[in-house]
DNA sequence: ACCAAAATATACCGTTTGGTATATTTTAAA
DNA sequence: TTTAAAATATACCAAACGGTATATTTTGGT
C-alpha cells in the first residue's frame, strides 16, 4: 500500500494539474494550489521541492491521462484505421473530458514554455515527439499489414494531423464554437479512411 | 505630427508587444516592460491605466503586424490561388519575421487567456474570426470568379488551413525542428493549388 | 496504548508584484 | 526667452509572491 506521503503527493499532483493546465504556470500560484487541494503551503512544500517540481509532476501526469485514454480508446478497435480514427473522436468531443477541459496540455504547455521555461518546453517537445512516432508506427505497421496505401507520406501524415488537432482544439477553446473544431476533424476523419487500400 | 506622449505610448506599445508575446501576460511584469523600454514605471503608467491596457494594446499592435505582412504580400500576387498561397509561404519561413520570433499572437494569446483572461480572450477570438472571413471571402471571390472549384467547402477548408497553421507552428517552435512545420505547409500548399479549377 | 517517525499546519522571511503620489524635467506656444 | 502645461523620473505603498523554520498532529509498528 502506498504510504500516506505517497497518496498526499498523488493528491497533490491531480489537483495541480487542473489548474496548470487551466492557468499555466506563470499564471498559477502557490496559494491556487492550496486552495485547488486544501492543504497549507507548509503540507505542500514537505511533498515537493519548489513549485517547478510540481509542474513538471503535472505535466507528466495530463499527458499520461490523455495518452492512457487514447490507448483504451484504441484497444476497443480491430483496425488500424479504426485505431487512427479514435484521434478525431477524441478531440471532437474534448469538451466532455475533464482532464482536456484546459485544452490540450501539450499546446498549452508548449506555448508557455517554448520562450520562457526550458524544462517544460523540453517535456512539451518530448511529449509531441512521443504523440508523432505513435502515429507513425501505427501507419507502418498498416502498410507493412497491407491496410495501408504503400505510398503514403507518414511523416506529412503525422505532422497535419497532430497540427489539425492542437489547431483546432485551441479555436474551439478560445471562440466557443464547435463549428471549426468539427470541420477539421471531419477533414481528418476523411484523411484517415482514405489511407485504406 | 504626433505629440510627445503619442509618440512615446506607441514605443511603449511596440516594445510590449514582443514582451507579451514571449513571455505571455502573466509570465510579464512592469518590470520586464521598463527593461524592454528604457523608461520608468511611471513614465508607462503616464501613458497607460494599468497592465491589461498596455497588453490589449500590445495585442492590437503583433496582430495588425501580421495581417498588413499578410495582405501586402498578397497585394504582390494576382490570382486567388497565388493569394492564398501567401499563407503557407509566410509560416514555414516565421522564424525569419521578427513579429512572429514569439510564435503566432493570436494562437499563443488565445492559449492562455481562454481561461484566465476574459479582454484577452475576446480580442484573441475576434482576431481568429477575422482572419477565416478574410480566408472565406478569397474563395468565394474565387468561386464567382471561375477560378476555384465551386464545390469546395469553404467553411472546412478554412478550419483546416488556420489549424494547420496555428498548430504547425506550435509543434516548430517547441521543438525547435522544421521538419513537421515545412510538412505541414507542404500539404497546404498542395491543398489551396487543388481548389484551382 | 505507547511512542518515535513521518506528515501536516502555523507563522514567518525577504523579494517582487502592480500601482501611485509627488518631484523633476522637457516640451512647445507665446 | 519665458513659462505654464505636459511628460517623465523618483521614491514609495500594500499585497502577493515563492519559500522555510518550527511547532503540532497523525501515522503505524510494537
Amino acid at each position: 500500500m502506498l504510504s500516506k506521503a505517497e497518496r498526499t503527493k498523488q493528491f497533490i499532483i491531480e489537483k495541480a494539474a487542473t489548474v496548470f493546465n487551466e492557468k499555466g504556470y506563470a499564471g498559477t500560484s502557490m496559494n491556487d494550489l492550496t486552495i485547488a487541494t486544501g492543504l497549507t503551503k507548509g503540507s505542500i512544500y514537505g511533498n515537493f521541492e519548489n513549485k517547478d517540481d510540481i509542474a513538471l509532476a503535472a505535466f507528466d501526469h495530463n499527458f499520461q491521462l490523455v495518452t492512457a485514454y487514447i490507448k483504451q480508446q484504441m484497444e476497443t478497435r480491430n483496425s488500424i484505421i479504426e485505431k487512427l480514427l479514435v484521434y478525431p473522436e477524441i478531440y471532437r468531443h474534448f469538451w466532455d473530458l475533464p482532464f482536456l477541459q484546459g485544452g490540450c496540455p501539450v499546446a498549452n504547455t508548449s506555448i508557455e514554455a517554448d520562450d520562457t521555461h526550458p524544462a517544460l518546453k523540453t517535456k512539451a517537445a518530448f511529449a509531441l515527439q512521443f504523440w508523432r512516432n505513435a502515429v507513425e508506427y501505427r501507419i507502418k505497421t498498416g502498410i507493412e499489414n497491407g491496410e495501408i496505401k504503400p505510398d503514403t507520406n507518414a511523416t506529412e501524415f503525422v505532422a497535419v494531423l497532430t497540427s489539425l488537432i492542437q489547431g483546432s482544439v485551441l479555436q474551439a477553446k478560445v471562440s466557443g464554437n464547435r463549428m471549426y473544431l468539427n470541420a477539421s476533424m471531419n477533414f481528418l476523419e476523411r484523411m484517415i479512411r482514405d489511407l485504406e487500400i
